[in-house]
DNA sequence: TGTTAAGTACACCGCCCTGTGTGCTTAAGG
DNA sequence: CCTTAAGCACACAGGGCGGTGTACTTAACA
C-alpha cells in the first residue's frame, strides 16, 4: 500500500521492504525494548540497507510509531470476533492470550519513551481506550448492567495482569481471570449467564 | 550509616554526599525515567561531583539498585502501620496514595532495565511480593476466607492501576478501588466485617 | 538502449553517556 | 606541624546510537 507501488506505471520490485522492517520491529522491539534496539541491529535483521529503513521511515520515532499501531487490528479482532462463543466467555477469553505477549507493547513503549506527547504514547492510549470501549460493548451484549464500568474494570485487570507478570517473572493472568469472572457474575443479572444463548440478548 | 563514618577515627565531614545523591536519584529517575537521566545530570542535582559520586557507587546499575530498594520501608509502612483504621479500611487506603506516584518505580525500573536478572529487577520482585504479603496479612487480619488469593488479588488491582494512569495518563485508581471494594466483600464473610462496622451497606 | 526507481555497502559525523585519571582543596585528627 | 580521608573541578577516553553522504547495483519499463 502507500508510495511503494505508485511508481509512475507500477514498479513493485521493492515490496517487501516496508514489511519487514516493521516484522523485525515487532520482533526486536519486544524482545529487547526499544530504547535498547538499535537501528543497526534492527536494519541487519530486516536484511535491509540502513539508507533503506531511511527512505521509508524519516526518523526512529516514526518507525515505533508505526510499530505500535500494527497491533490495533490483529490483537483486537483476535479475541472480540470469536463468534464461536458467548459474550461471557469472549469476555473471559481476553484473559487467555499471554502465551506470546511477554509484556504488553503499549504499556512498554509508554514506560521507555516517557513522553505523553509522543505520537506512539498517543497510539497507546488510542489502543487502551479501544480495548476498554469493545469489552464495554461485549459486556452490553452480554446483558451488564453497567457495561462501560465493567469494561474499563476488565481492562484494567488485564493491563495489571501484564505488568505484574512482567514485574514478578510469573504469570498473573490466571489471578486477573479469576476477579473478572467475580465481576462478571456480580455485573450481569442472573438472567442470561452462560450456556450458549447467543440469540436473543441483544438491546 | 554504612561506610561513610567507619574511618580510622571517626570523621563525619563528607556525611551527606550519599544521601544528596540517592534523594536526587529519587527525584530525577521518577520525573524522567532511569536512562533518560544521565549521571552528569544526576551529580548536579545532587551537587556532587561526579569522582565522588562513583567512589559511592562503583557503577550506574548499583545506584539504581540502592534507589529501589530505597522504598521497601517508607511506602509499605505508609498505609499499613495506621492503627486508626480498621483492617478493611487498611486494604481500601492502599488505593488512595496515587497523587505522589506517577508510576511504580519498580513497574518503571522492570521495563527500563529489561533484564530480569538485574539487581534493580530483584529488588522489584522482593518488593511486589512484600506488599502481596502484607496485604495478605491484613486480609487475614479482617477476616477473609483465602486471605493469600486476596492479597494477590488486590496486589494486581494496584500494579494495574499505577500502570494504566501511565499509560492513559488519567487516574485509574478509583476504578481498581471500586473492584477491590466487591473482592473484599465477597471474600469476607459477612459474619465479621470488622470490630468498627459503622454500617454494612456495601454494593 | 537508456532512464529511472529502489536498494546495497560502507564509511562517517556529531552527540550523549558511562566511567577514569589527575591534580587540587578542605577539614579532622594526631 | 604533618597525615589522611573526603571531596572538587575538569578533561578525556571509549563506545553506542541516530542519522547522512556517496558511489554502486539491479530491475522494470519505454
Amino acid at each position: 500500500m502507500t508510495e511503494l507501488e505508485k511508481g509512475p506505471t507500477g514498479r513493485r520490485r521493492g515490496r517487501g521492504a516496508r514489511e519487514r522492517i516493521l516484522s523485525a520491529s515487532q520482533q526486536l522491539f519486544r524482545e529487547q525494548g526499544i530504547n535498547r534496539t538499535g537501528m543497526d541491529q534492527l536494519c541487519a535483521a530486516a536484511e535491509v540497507s540502513k539508507r533503506t529503513a531511511y527512505q521509508h521511515f524519516t526518523s526512529k520515532d516514526e518507525l515505533v510509531a508505526e510499530y505500535l499501531r500494527r497491533f490495533d487490528p490483529t490483537v483486537l479482532s483476535d479475541v472480540f470476533d470469536r463468534t464461536d462463543l458467548t459474550p461471557r466467555e469472549r469476555l473471559l477469553a481476553a484473559f487467555d492470550i499471554p502465551p506470546t505477549t511477554p509484556l504488553c507493547p503499549y504499556i512498554g513503549a509508554a514506560v521507555e519513551l516517557h513522553d505523553p506527547e509522543h505520537p506512539a504514547s498517543r497510539y497507546a492510549r488510542d489502543y487502551k481506550k479501544a480495548v476498554a470501549a469493545r469489552l464495554a460493548d461485549t459486556a452490553r451484549e452480554a446483558g451488564a448492567a453497567d457495561p462501560e464500568q465493567l469494561g474499563e474494570q476488565l481492562a484494567l485487570l488485564i493491563d495489571g495482569a501484564a505488568a505484574r507478570t512482567r514485574v514478578l517473572n510469573a504469570d498473573a493472568f490466571p489471578t486477573a481471570a479469576a476477579i473478572a469472572a467475580v465481576l462478571i457474575d456480580n455485573a450481569i443479572p442472573a438472567t442470561a449467564s452462560d450456556d450458549r444463548r447467543r440469540e436473543e440478548a441483544s438491546s
